[in-house]
DNA sequence: TGGTGCCATGTCAGAGCTGACATATCCTGC
DNA sequence: GCAGGATATGTCAGCTCTGACATGGCACCA
């Protein structure tokens, strides 16, 4: 389950793991990081439609403005749990995890 | 996102939690709780089907036989993200995922 | 009776995550 | 220009999770 040291300069994220993308992921560790960014996406559709600003979601689960940040920029610091807890929090249900996480596209990048 | 103080005695864990369940847990608790233990049994299930034992499982995550263990105990002190990272180390997909969140019944408890 | 493989449970040091705070950057309306 | 709201980014103390280890239970076979 490779946390990667990430050399000494030791900023701890993806940074290193994200290149590794385009020198061979894994097929788990790319599944893992599509899982999250799925989830990310969700996460902030979810709100904006809801019309919550992140520092109404944070009040909403008893987080801060910058850790709503965080998940909805798929920053490594933010755990799945966390992700999952908030979208329930907003509402959501099994099931639309389960959609979130198999087809929901990705938005597009670029 | 209550991390349930659970008194002095402070033994972490759901006991508390579970005992809650009873007096009525919010929508969004249950919904997560319920997300875990079907991943829970979903890696077991999928380790079986392997026949792989907890030690063989642990090992091809770099994990350890007690910490499979507690996995498929749904024991409160493993995150989704090592269930997930699991399910996807035994070659689970995203669909695997979402079929074991959403519908997957629970395997019929009592 | 002992041996072997498999699983459960407890404990712990160290790694990782979290909420909070500070600060910065963008917009939009004035 | 500039105030105000929303979002982004960095940092950190404290709490949570993790792998490892120890140990106990259970079934099976010799």
């Amino acid at each position: 389950m490779r946390r990667e040291k990430t050399t000494k300069l030791a900023r701890r994220g993806w940074k290193v793991g994200t290149v590794r993308e385009f020198l061979g992921l894994s097929a788990d560790e790319a599944a893992y990081v599509e899982l999250r960014l799925r989830l990310a996406n969700s996460l902030r559709s979810r709100r904006q439609r809801m019309k919550l600003s992140q520092a109404g979601l944070a009040a909403r689960i008893g987080s801060s403005q910058s850790r709503v940040a965080k998940m909805e920029a798929d920053d490594p610091s933010v755990s799945i749990d966390l992700l999952v807890r908030s979208l329930f929090a907003l509402g959501a249900t099994s099931r639309d995890l389960a959609r979130a996480i198999s087809h929901s596209a990705l938005p597009k990048a670029s």
